[in-house]
Order: C-alpha cells, then sequence, then structure tokens
DNA sequence: TTACAAATTTAGTTTATCCTAAATCTGTGT
DNA sequence: ACACAGATTTAGGATAAACTAAATTTGTAA
C-alpha cells in the first residue's frame, strides 16, 4: 500500500489537516485535536469530525482522547505537500522576485492547485535544491527528508563560530528584520557574548557586532 | 461600482461560471442555461440554481427561460481570470517547458489560486505579452482585452497568402498535431487550393505544400 | 392554433466542511 | 481517592454546490 495507490481524491482541507498533523506529531507524541484545531484556525469539533474521516480512509490513526498520528500513507501525502510548499516558495523566491517574507501565503495556496509536473519542472529549473529560502530541508519525490541537526542561536556559546542554517518562523515582520540585520541562512556569525536570563545574544556578523534578542536567536537555527 | 468593490469572496465555482458565461454569450445573445451545463460538465438544473446566486450578488443578469448575461462586475471579473489563465499559459510555455497543447490543465487549475501580485510578476517576467501560445489576445489589468480580426483558414480564398494568428482549440491531439505540421501562431502559409463541399484546403508552408482538413482549417485564425 | 419536444426551472436530496452547545473523558492536585 | 478543569467527542445545524425527478415554459411544426 503507498500514496500512489487508487484512493479518493484530496481536498484542499484534507491536504491542510495532513500537513498539520505531520508538524504537531512527532515519532513519540500524537498530534492533540485541540493544537491541530488551533493550527489550522477551526474548532476543535470539526477537527474531530474531520479526523473520523481521514482514520476512515487510512490516512490517521485515532486514540479517542488520546491523540491522532499519521499513517505512513498519510506522511507520505503530507510530505508531498511539503515537498510542495518550499520547491514553490524556492522557486517564487529565485525566478519571480519574492522574498523570504512574503512567499508564504502563496505558496500556501498554490501548493493545493499545482500537478505533480509542475513541481518537478521547477524543481529541474532549480537544481534539485536541498533546502527552500528559509532553510527548510525539501523532501524528495518519493517523501525522504534530510535531518539536518540544528543548534538555536540562543544556546550557541560565546567564541563559537556558527553557520545560519534554517529560520524557523513564517512571521513577516520578523523575517523582514533579519534580512535587513544579514541574519539569513549561509550567513556566517560569531557569537561573542550571551547574557544570563534570557538576556540577548550579541554576534559579529560581517565584521559587525549586533545584539539578538532570545526570542530571535531561538528561531535562528545553525550548524556548527 | 466596480470590480474592486467589497464583494463575497468568489469560489472556484463561481469563477468558472463567470468563464463560462463569458465565452458563451456576446453582445447579442444571452447564454443559455444549457450551454452553461454542457461547457462546465454540470447538469442544468444545478446551473439554474447556481445562476439565481449569482444574480443576487449582482454578477449576471437573468432572464429566465431566455438566457444569461454578465453585469459588467461579472464582466471584469470574466476578464480577470481570461488574464490569469492565458498568462499562466504564457509563462509555463515560456519558462517551464510546457507545450501548447499541454498548458490548458494546469493554468485551469492555476488561475484560482494565484495571487494578483503572482500575475502581474510573470506578465513583467514575459514582458506584458499580448496573446497566449495560442494566439488568444491577454486582457490587460483593467480588463481591456483586444479584438483582433481573423479570418479561418478555411476561408481563405486560393492564391491569398495570410499569418496564422490564432488556434481555437484546447484539444491536445490537434494542437499536437498541427504543431508537427508547422501550423502555429506566427507562420505565414499561403493558400494553393480549397476543395469544394467541405474538401482539405492545400497550403504551403516552409516551401512545402500541406492538405489541411476543414475541421481543422476552421479552427485556424488567420490575419492578412 | 395547437400540441409537443426541447429547454428551463423548481423541489427535494446528498456530501463536504464547517459551526455551537452539550455531554463525556482524563489526569492532576489535594 | 476524587473532584474538577481542560481536552475531546457527540449531537444537531448551516451553507455551498452538486444531483435526480418532476413541473413548467417556449417556440415551432403540422
Amino acid at each position: 500500500m503507498t500514496a500512489a495507490d487508487a484512493r479518493e481524491p484530496l481536498t484542499r482541507s484534507i491536504e491542510d489537516y495532513l500537513k498539520a498533523i505531520y508538524s504537531l506529531s512527532s515519532p513519540d507524541a500524537a498530534a492533540a485535536t485541540n493544537d491541530i484545531a488551533t493550527h489550522l484556525n477551526l474548532t476543535p469539533a470539526s477537527v474531530s469530525g474531520m479526523i473520523k474521516r481521514l482514520s476512515g480512509q487510512g490516512l490517521v490513526e485515532h486514540s479517542p482522547y488520546r491523540g491522532t498520528r499519521l499513517t505512513h500513507e498519510g506522511k507520505l501525502l503530507a510530505l508531498r505537500m511539503l515537498r510542495r510548499h518550499r520547491l514553490i516558495e524556492a522557486y517564487l523566491v529565485a525566478f519571480l522576485g519574492y522574498t523570504w517574507d512574503n512567499v508564504h501565503e502563496e505558496a500556501e495556496r498554490l501548493e493545493h492547485a499545482v500537478s505533480d509536473e509542475l513541481i518537478e519542472r521547477m524543481a529541474h529549473a532549480l537544481g534539485n535544491p536541498r533546502v527552500d529560502p528559509h532553510g527548510d530541508p525539501i523532501p524528495d519525490a518519493d517523501g525522504n527528508i534530510a535531518d539536518f541537526i540544528h543548534v538555536p542561536l540562543s544556546d550557541v556559546e560565546p567564541g563559537e563560530t556558527v553557520t545560519i542554517a534554517r529560520v524557523d518562523s513564517r512571521d513577516e515582520d520578523r523575517l523582514r528584520f533579519l534580512a535587513v540585520e544579514g541574519l539569513v541562512p549561509g550567513t556566517e556569525v560569531a557569537v561573542v557574548d550571551r547574557y544570563p536570563y534570557g538576556g540577548p545574544v550579541t554576534v559579529r556578523v560581517a565584521g559587525e557586532d549586533r545584539m539578538v534578542g532570545r526570542e530571535l536567536a531561538a528561531i535562528i537555527l545553525c550548524s556548527r
């Protein structure tokens, strides 16, 4: 049984549920109904109803009151959506003048409308990138996704030099601010100092010292 | 009252109805319910119901049993969809390796998902083309559409030389055949002979004589 | 002019997806 | 051990957009 088997058509709504459940569950924890509802801006009651249907379609496993996790098939479909979303973002930034702070919404709509063929053509035009403009890994067409190990900038010890690999936020204001500060994936930063108790981190970027608040430092993921 | 005024959100289905009514009506003739149904692959009863709703939204005018035509606002929205569809087709062919015979379906889905911003970015990347890969005129962002005057190849007199401007078909097989024969927009053809009673037309293309059946000749629109 | 076939509309359902309100479960703190 | 807050599910609707079947209108052919 693979994701390519015959199955009822995926609606936009189902695709969104699968993505949400993917991002809210982990190998050890199932996704909570309430969290899914918050993530999708729906009421918990609506989510309960839909999960019953997804479960009937074999896309999720649901233990009442305990949470929901994706089946293998559901996970493949979720990864397919992730691939679409991230490739679309990469394409829009590379070829159509979008910036990393304004691609999310566009990709959110397009990911439901593009064909597999178009996605693969975009991937080809981009040279099969491994990450999107935020540094998020792009699953391959078979649903394999790289599992990079990153450290939040807020956890890097003073004295260390790291490279920004990924920024974990879709908030337009934060992303614009980070771009202005030069804190984007690929940039090398040296941690100069770190104030205790949630204080800011001082980093040296392109020869200049900058202070980065803990809230931001926590979403800037780095590789050593 | 312009199309930019506050109005309920356009659903995919409404957008499709507006396009269908646009293409099935003319200044003098309203679109027939049955024809809309055929065009959209729905039952006439469904169309009747939806037309009532569109009428309530001020997008169409409906005289029961006599047909439906677009209001000014409805027409602007239909032209907006046409612009989207045709620019998407042009973009996919120019930048992503699509061919004129396989872009239609992809554009049909994307046209409902793209933002105005993306459309204008694609238009810019293309250099604001006036026609799509089939030679269909692309409305501008204000809803103005060129009204080219063309002659079907089947009506061109032997001895005349014309340029193919537009091909009025979305059928993949026909389009592929025409591409192989070199009968695409921009090509100059000389009509050598024309057999009576619906017989084929003989044309000279790129130094070679070809026979074109009337069915095809009728959808090949030419300018003199 | 009438009678009928074709076109259209109305009436009544269906399915997907959402909602609110009410009922039920679960784990934690005393 | 148990009571309660918070999480979840169930029950009962609403709306959008289809459908089928039945009723109605229209134009045309005899």
